[in-house]
DNA sequence: CCTAATTAAGAGTATTTTATCTTAATTAAA
DNA sequence: TTTAATTAAGATAAAATACTCTTAATTAGG
């Protein structure tokens, strides 16, 4: 079951280690750096992270110790934030059996079923921050939702 | 957001349909029939059926009114039997972030989170039969493609 | 000013997924 | 027995996704 892309993936792998990287007075976090530590692609890294910039959730810096900051903390960006960036704006928004027309008015056999785990989804989505995601690879026994 | 790939759309698709017509007097159904009722290719719409008739949900006859009919009643055919044989076995045991080796020793920063969707969504596949998802196209007198 | 280090941007390539085409095997009916 | 209607199987093609490469722009520091 493969619910996000690579470049959701990598973003948001890239996203928490900045998290994790915060604290430290650096900052700009090298993308280069990060490519090697999360053994990700460099100029697909800089290509996921450079739609991030252009849509303002970070900011970038060019030049010798450049690379890429957040543009807002990241206890105000939530997951729906970056996935919405990554993946467009529908997301939350699909049919399990990838039919157009399927809604509310013309469900498909799978609506409401689909229904509420895409609202449990984006429930969760919406409502955690990167800085939360972030906050469990330092405790990793944390539990988020009820 | 697109959990399902094409493979299983459309043999769910299809299943549906063939739940559809049960009542009926004609126990094979033809995939021709199929392919142009709900617009899928009728030669892909043959290789998929062709798997679930190889793990023997489906029975396939050949010659003049062949076609596949359920090998096992539809309220016996759970959707995680049907997705399971057409995504693979490790559907329901992904890691958000794409991590090999992430799990409960060794938990991404999405882990607690993702398996609690992940163990809802698994929770309705194996206990939600084909039978009743054809019930509600029934119910709602709907055609399956707009 | 010059050089090296970086991100930006876009073209190009590779891999995977999706779809099509071709041929073979099976079967019912004329 | 011949023909037409079907599924089976595998090769091929097209499209989408994932990744790589090249060049340009920016910036710090010598």
């Amino acid at each position: 079951m493969k619910v996000l892309s690579k470049s959701s993936e990598y973003g948001l792998r890239a996203l928490l280690y900045m998290v994790g990287k915060r604290g430290g007075e650096q900052e700009y976090v090298s993308i280069r750096e990060m490519s090697e530590q999360l053994d990700i692609s460099f100029h697909f890294l800089t290509k996921i992270l450079q739609s991030l910039t252009q849509s303002n959730i970070l900011a970038s810096y060019r030049g010798p110790s450049g690379g890429v900051a957040f543009n807002i903390p990241p206890e105000k960006i939530m997951l729906s934030d970056v996935v919405r960036v990554l993946e467009g704006e529908d997301f939350f928004d699909t049919c399990l059996l990838g039919l157009p027309g399927c809604g509310e008015k013309k469900p498909c056999p799978m609506h409401q079923f689909w229904k509420e785990i895409k609202a449990a989804l984006k429930h969760e989505f919406e409502t955690t921050t990167l800085a939360q995601m972030g906050q469990i690879t330092l405790d990793s026994r944390l539990r988020l939702m009820p």
